[in-house]
DNA sequence: TATTTAGCTTGACATTTGTGACCCAATGGA
DNA sequence: TCCATTGGGTCACAAATGTCAAGCTAAATA
C-alpha cells in the first residue's frame, strides 16, 4: 500500500483545481460546480479511494474531532470501562474519537495528563472517577468544554453528571415494600461514602413514606465474606435470648457482593431464596448478578448512560460554539433489574 | 485563557525568529545559536508557556504519535479493560496516546473502525480481543505496523501475543504436585475454546510427567453454579454405591467463578479449605479471588503484560522505521499468584 | 586590504486542508 | 457597443511546525 492519496491527486486525476475537489468534498458544489465535474470528480476520489487527511483538517479548522477522558483507573472496579464504552460509542456516532488517560489514582499524574491533552487539541473534556466522589476540576478544564462523570465539583464550579442515589435507595426499598414486605432490614456498606449516604437517604425515605417505623442500618464492609458475618448476625436464631426478635423477610445490600454473602448464609441455614428471604443487591455487578441462582434483583449503577450523557453534552457545547458553561448537576437515574431475588413474603 | 501560544509567539518576544525558537525547542540550539539568546527563548518560552501544538507536528512529520486499538469490546469480561491499562500505560510513557475503538463484536462496525483510525493518520495498529480467539486481521493492518493481541492470525502473517495458556495449565498442575497432592481434580470448562484445549494439554502434561495416571477432565460450564453442581458430583458421598472412589485431595478449576462454586460446596459439607480439599482457580479474577476466605489460588491471565507488550513491539517497528513485520506468535507467561487455597494434604 | 571561515540568524519550503477573493467567458440588458 | 451580471472555476492564504539552504557579520588569515 503506497502512501494515501491527497486532494491534490484526485485534482489531477479528474484534470480539475485543487479547489474543486473540496467543494465537492464539502457539499459546496453545486452553483459552483458542473454537474459532470461533479461527477468526474467523485469517480476520481471514490477509484483512488480518497479520504481526507483528518491531520491537516483539523490545523485547519482547529477542530480535531476529539475529545480527552482523564480517568481514575480504567481496570478498577468490575464495571470499569462501561462509562467509557458508552461515552466512546456516543462520540463515535457523531463522528468523534476519545483520547483516554488513566492516571492510575496517582494525582501527580493528572497534571501531566491535562497539559498533554491540551498540547493534542482535544475539543472538550471528560472526568472521569470510578466510583462516585468529590473532585476539584483541573484548572484545563476551565475554557474548553468539560464535565465531570461520576464526580462532582465542591465548588460547583462544572457540570457533573452522577447517579441519583437518592432515588437508588428509594427504588431498592421500594422493591421490597411493592412486594408486601414489612420486616426488612438494610445492609448499609460501610465508611463516609458520599455514594453510601445518599443511597441510606433514599432508604429511610421511603421507608418512613410507607408508614413503617424507621429502620436501623447494619453497617458491613463490602465484600462477600462482609454480607456472609452481617447475614449470620441477623438470621442465626440466638436460642430465645433476645426478646421477641422478629426475624426480616426482605434485606436491602450495600452492592451485589454483600448480597451474595446473604445468600450463602441462606443456604448454609436452609432458607429459600427468595420464598423464605427476598434480597435485594446494588450496583448491578453483572457477571455476578446474573449467575446467582435466583439471579439477583438489583439497582443497576448507570456507568453506561453517564458516559453517554457526558458526550453528548460536550457535543452540544461544540455545537452551540460555547467555551464555557456553567455548573450544574444532571442525576442519572438508577434502574431497577428485576430478576428472581425478591418475592411476595410468606404468611 | 486566551489563545495557545505559538512559536511565533515566543520568537516575537524573545525577539528572534521563529526558525531560532525551533532549534532551541528541538536541542539542535548547539552551535547554531547563541547561549544567551537560547536563554533569552527559553525564559520566553516558560512565561508563555508554551508547548509545540501537536497538530500541526504530526502533519509536518507525517507522524502522528497516536496509536490505533480496535477491540472487541472494552466492558466484556471483568479484566475488561487490564489489556488496555497495560497498554495505555507503556504508550504513554514513550509519548504515545491510543485511539480506541470498540466494535461491540459487531464484524461491521470493523471496517469502519479501521478506517477511522487509518485516516487520523495512526502511526501503528492492535487488535485486541477480550477473550483468546482466533481473527483474520483486518487489511488495514498490513502496511502499518501491527500486532494482534489476546488473538492469533489463522494465517500467521501477523505477530499476535497471547498467554501461554499451555504453561498455565502445566503450572496450576503444578502447584498441587509440588504440595504433595496425588488425588487431583480437573474441571474443565466446557466449548471448543482454544485456550481450554492449551490448559488441558498443559495440565495433562504436567501430571503425566509426575509419573501419575491420566486424568480424566470432567466438563463444567463457566459460572460459579456450574462449579457449585460439578463440585457436589465430586465430592458428595454417594453412599457407598460405586465402588472404592477416591476424594480428590485437590481440584483445578476452569476458572475463578467455578472455583468459587467449588468451595461453597465446601462450606456446605462442612469441609475445610485448604486443609480438606486444595483449589486452584483460573484467570486471576480479581475482585472475586482476593475477597474469598482463603484467597483463592489461582493462575493469573496477564492482560496488563500482553498489552505493553504490544506498545513495545510497535514503538520497536517505529523506532527502526519498518513498514511490513514478519509474523509470529510471542507467548505472555501466565504468573502464579499464590494466595490461601492451597496446602499439603492431609494423611 | 582582500578573502576565507566560522558562527549565528533567517527566509523559504513542505506537510494537507478549507475558503474568501479573484478571474474569465458568456450572456443579457441598456 | 459597452457594462454588468452570473455561472464555473482557480489562486492564494492561513493553520503551526521542522528543517534546509542561503545570508550576514565579524573575526581570522594570506
Amino acid at each position: 500500500m503506497a502512501r494515501k492519496a491527497t486532494s491534490q491527486d484526485v485534482a489531477d486525476h479528474a484534470g480539475v483545481s485543487r479547489s474543486a475537489v473540496s467543494f465537492v468534498m464539502n457539499g459546496r458544489a453545486d452553483g459552483n460546480i458542473a454537474k459532470d465535474k461533479q461527477l468526474l470528480i467523485l469517480a476520481a476520489a471514490k477509484e483512488l479511494n480518497y479520504t481526507p487527511n483528518s491531520v491537516a483538517r483539523s490545523l485547519q479548522a482547529q477542530r480535531t474531532h476529539t475529545i480527552g477522558v482523564v480517568t481514575d483507573s480504567i481496570a478498577g472496579g468490575p464495571f470499569a470501562g462501561k462509562l467509557l464504552q458508552g461515552a466512546s460509542s456516543a462520540a463515535f456516532q457523531a463522528g468523534y474519537l476519545l483520547l483516554v488517560i488513566d492516571t492510575a489514582s496517582e494525582d501527580i499524574r493528572e497534571d501531566g495528563a491535562f497539559t498533554t491533552l491540551l498540547n493534542r487539541q482535544v475539543d472538550a473534556l471528560v472526568f472521569a472517577a470510578m466510583s462516585l466522589r468529590a473532585h476539584r476540576p483541573h484548572a484545563a478544564m476551565h475554557g474548553t468544554p468539560s464535565v465531570l462523570a461520576n464526580s462532582f465539583d465542591p465548588a460547583g464550579t462544572l457540570r457533573s453528571i452522577i447517579p441519583d442515589e437518592v432515588a437508588g435507595g428509594r427504588a431498592a426499598a421500594q422493591i421490597l415494600l411493592d412486594a408486601g414486605h414489612t420486616a426488612i432490614a438494610y445492609l448499609s456498606g460501610t465508611g463516609e461514602l458520599v455514594a453510601t449516604e445518599r443511597r441510606t437517604e433514599g432508604f429511610n425515605a421511603a421507608i418512613s413514606e410507607a408508614g413503617l417505623p424507621a429502620i436501623k442500618a447494619r453497617e458491613t464492609g463490602w465484600e462477600i465474606n462482609d454480607g456472609f458475618v452481617a447475614a449470620m448476625h441477623l438470621l442465626a436464631d440466638d436460642g430465645g435470648h433476645s426478646p421477641k426478635r422478629e426475624r426480616p423477610t426482605g434485606v436491602v445490600c450495600a452492592n451485589d457482593r454483600v448480597a451474595l454473602g446473604v445468600m450463602l448464609v441462606c443456604g448454609q441455614l436452609g432458607l429459600r431464596v427468595p420464598e423464605d428471604l427476598s434480597i435485594v443487591g446494588y450496583d448491578d455487578d453483572e457477571p455476578l448478578a446474573r449467575t446467582t441462582v435466583p439471579g439477583l434483583t438489583t439497582v443497576a449503577l448507570p456507568h453506561r448512560e453517564m458516559g453517554e450523557k457526558a458526550i453528548e453534552l460536550l457535543l452540544g457545547d461544540l455545537r452551540s460554539g460555547d467555551r464555557d458553561q456553567a455548573g450544574g448537576t444532571i442525576l442519572v437515574p438508577c434502574p431497577v433489574v428485576m430478576r428472581g431475588s425478591v418475592a411476595v413474603p410468606a404468611q
